[in-house]
DNA sequence: TGATTGTTTGCTCCA
DNA sequence: CAAACAATCA
């Protein structure tokens, strides 16, 4: 075996380097996972070295995944490849707190290898808390969200709270600091870290325990890191504190592509890694093998623009290719339908190919989803709310948290009353105070609470059931398997007979992802789960962990997009102010960002890329549309890669789709469509023929020439050639009607011929006979 | 208490 | 538009 074969000469030269650190540097789509796969086998391979010692982090848990299968490939069964460490950092960190953190205790009191994670939602609660207890409230104070964004900014650059105390210009600041406080003590107390705690106290632990850090240090012969110019502060101190013997740090990365800085991402580890390594190697990765020339032309041209970058010059062997298309639309719905024809026209010409539509924003996703359904088009939506973000999903998981952390407050709190069992806020307010007072945690609050008996009876009543039911639950926990567990939680607090009780619409979409839940514990129990495993999972899982690799269309976020690739892409709402985004307008290295975000998301496209913005767009969903400008990122590509498809001036046709939009809004919550679906082009002629449109909506957006259809619907003219049927053309043979504008022999029909594509074609003329 | 209704406010991006 | 909050009534 010989892993060196079939690549490029710098590839090769960074798999088979093994001279001490290296940076390669990645353009987008240059074989970077090639490399790093390879070079785990070669290391293997060809150096020996043994699987254990090789540590490799990545960005997502899929990605982690894939690799190690990569790897396992390439290997064969041969090595002990179920050593080798392949995560993500944040999953790297809870294993390592999890296993040899018992000595954290000594920095943060309190703390044991038990510990709970806290999501957003839940440091959310715990900012919200703190704010009351101390009385400030939003209005008076900050936004809670806004209050969160600048406590964990400020402990990434390991400020405590006497220092941002400190440093407080103006009362709202030094509010901050008692706020931050505060909520730190509540995560002490909680034994909780919250995301950003996960890196910290993994680097401190590594500082403090000189054993565990030489153990690892003596372990790890070579480290590997992807997507490198996205590690933030803490990140980088692992890799320095991982590192110190060996010195064997592989980071894959590209400047171009760093767009977590508000994440804490810090694009200087990348840009400074040879100062921080003076012997390292560069080796820079710059033929592409993902996109044709106009795409990464353009892409290219656009990058360009941006100041703070290395420079590079990705190039391809591929020649032209089909311009990059682009389309102003009226309004986001006439966005939306000129996405689903693209794509419809893409999967009619290759139907293997898997089309991804990009956003900046999740709140985009709905209108495109709308045009999808309309067109009986599947898809998948990656992101926006994720299953483990729903309430009650949330609800059953707190449950187990209490189970297994009965000082986890904020979970408690969250459950206590859920479903309502008579404990209200005067009860909670007692209960908190009892807690305060004591400096006990609610849990124990409640115990002695129940203990002097001093509540009213109906509150110590309902508060005596919680415990019972609670300390029930949890015998259930010490001794059945997990499924039998969350199926125990589910029926015992009568959560289930709430949900089946309640009569509004979405209940009966709850039960389902409450069914689901106890579905996923059933799944980890087989895989040896147990409850902690099993809520690590939940709090570390990640939305491009659930891509479906078959899924023929994707909706998701630019962000969400990274490290994929599609044959074909549409990138919409390319308007200022939403791309790029209002809120980096105004720095410049804000722009930059946005910028190499558009660029992450133009280069993930294989032959076909298309651009679309929208003339009038209505936020928040207001009654009047907002003119909007189409974004600079436009104007930045060169006119000679580009066609332009449509441009629309005038407002379409009004319609009333209300009644379908709720079912599809129905829909898009639970991911899952179980009304009628119009699943052929039959069924769409139909379904806008009952609606008095014409099917043959504008792809292009052309301005409407032709007086907007009655209102009232008129009987479907049943012409021979309609959207769907098959024809027979003399020279292109057997296709399928995609759209058809006019009436009868006029007709100006687009056709798709199997092997030839799409034609544009007038029936009288070309001598179309109907198929069959 | 808790369910129901009315009112307000916010939409980045994510592990 | 829709979640989240406040206010009101049963």
């Amino acid at each position: 075996m010989d892993f060196l074969e079939g690549l490029n000469p710098p590839q090769r030269e960074a798999v088979a380097y093994t001279g001490g650190p290296l940076l390669i540097l990645a353009g987008a789509g240059s074989g970077k996972t090639r490399v790093i796969t390879h070079r785990i086998a070669h290391l293997v391979h060809a150096h020996r070295v043994p699987p254990s010692a090789i540590v490799a982090v990545t960005f997502t848990n899929k990605a982690a995944q894939e690799m190690r299968e990569r790897v396992e490939g390439l290997l064969g069964h041969s090595y002990a490849l179920s050593e080798l460490v392949v995560s993500t950092f944040h999953s790297f960190c809870v294993r390592l707190l999890r296993r040899d953190g018992t000595r954290l205790a000594e920095l943060r009191p309190g703390f044991t290898r038990s510990f709970t994670i806290y999501d957003e939602d839940d440091q959310l609660a715990l900012v919200k808390a703190a704010s009351r207890q101390l009385g400030l409230d939003e209005k008076q104070f900050m936004p809670y969200r806004a209050a969160l964004a600048r406590i964990s900014h400020a402990k990434n650059h390991k400020l405590s709270p006497p220092d941002v105390y400190k440093a407080a210009k103006d009362l709202k600041a030094s509010r901050l600091a008692s706020v931050y406080e505060e909520y730190e003590g509540r995560l002490r107390q909680a034994n909780a870290l919250d995301f950003d705690d996960l890196l910290l106290e993994a680097v401190r632990l590594l500082q403090h325990d000189e054993d565990l850090r030489r153990a690892w240090n003596q372990r790890i012969a070579h480290l590997l890191i992807d997507e490198y110019q996205d590690t933030n502060r803490s990140q980088y101190e692992l890799m320095r504190l991982l590192s110190q013997v060996h010195q064997n740090v592989c980071a894959v990365g590209d400047e171009d592509q760093s767009i977590y800085s508000w994440r804490g991402a810090d694009i200087n580890n990348i840009l400074d890694f040879e100062a921080d390594y003076p012997n390292a190697r560069l080796i820079r990765l710059e033929q592409n093998y993902r996109s044709t020339q106009n795409i990464l032309a353009s892409a290219g041209a656009l990058v360009a623009h941006n100041r703070e970058r290395k420079g590079k010059l990705l190039w391809t062997s591929a020649q032209g290719g089909a311009p990059v298309g682009f389309c102003e639309a009226y309004d986001a719905e006439q966005e939306a339908l000129f996405i689903a024809d693209t794509i419809e026209s893409v999967l009619f010409g290759n139907p293997g190919d898997r089309v991804a539509v990009l956003y900046r924003t999740n709140a985009q996703s709905r209108q495109i989803e709308e045009a999808l359904r309309r067109y009986g088009r599947k898809y998948q939506v990656i992101g926006g709310f994720s299953f483990y973000q729903r309430a009650e999903i949330k609800d059953i998981l707190a449950y187990l948290r209490v189970l297994v952390a009965p000082q986890d407050s904020v979970n408690l709190l969250r459950i206590i009353n859920t479903p309502a069992r008579g404990l209200g806020k005067s009860a909670i307010e007692q209960i908190e105070r009892c807690a305060r007072e004591h400096g006990l945690n609610h849990w124990n609050a409640i115990l002695r609470l129940l203990d002097e008996k001093q509540l009213p009876t109906r509150a110590a009543a309902a508060l005596e059931g919680f415990r019972t039911l609670i300390e029930g639950l949890r015998e259930t926990a010490a001794v059945e398997p997990l499924h039998e567990v969350v199926r125990a939680v589910i029926e015992q607090t009568g959560y289930l007979k709430t949900l089946e009780a309640d009569q509004t619409p979405d209940a009966e979409a709850r039960q389902e992802n409450v069914t689901e839940l106890g579905n996923a514990a059933s799944d980890a129990a087989a895989r040896g789960e147990g409850i902690p495993e099993f809520l690590d999972h939940a709090a570390l899982v990640s939305e491009a962990d659930a891509i479906d690799d078959q899924a023929r269309v994707c909706l998701m976020t630019a962000h969400n997009a990274k490290g994929l690739e599609f044959p074909a892409v549409v990138i919409c709402g390319l308007e200022e102010g939403l791309f790029p985004h209002s809120r980096s307008l105004e720095s410049r290295a804000a722009m930059e960002e946005e910028r190499r975000l558009c660029y992450v998301a133009m280069t993930r496209a294989q032959k076909r890329l298309v651009l679309t913005c929208a003339r009038y767009r209505r936020r928040y969903g207001g009654e009047h549309a907002q003119a909007s400008q189409p974004s600079r990122f436009l104007s930045e590509i060169p006119l000679e890669f580009t066609e332009v498809l449509g441009r629309v001036a005038a407002p379409p046709p009004q319609v009333d789709l209300a009644g379908d939009q709720f079912l599809v809004r129905q829909a898009a919550r639970k991911n899952l469509y179980t009304g009628k679906t119009y699943n052929s082009l039959e069924n769409i002629a139909e379904f806008f023929a009952a609606r008095g449109v014409a099917t043959n909506l504008p792809a292009t957006g052309a301005p409407r020439t032709q007086p907007p259809p009655p209102r009232v619907a008129p009987s479907v003219r049943r012409s021979k050639f309609s959207v769907g049927s098959s024809v027979e053309h003399p020279r292109y043979g057997n296709g399928t009607i995609v759209r058809r504008e006019g009436e009868g022999e006029d007709a100006k029909l687009t056709v798709s011929f199997p092997g030839h594509g799409l034609k544009k074609i007038i029936a009288k003329y070309a001598g179309l006979k109907t198929a069959e």
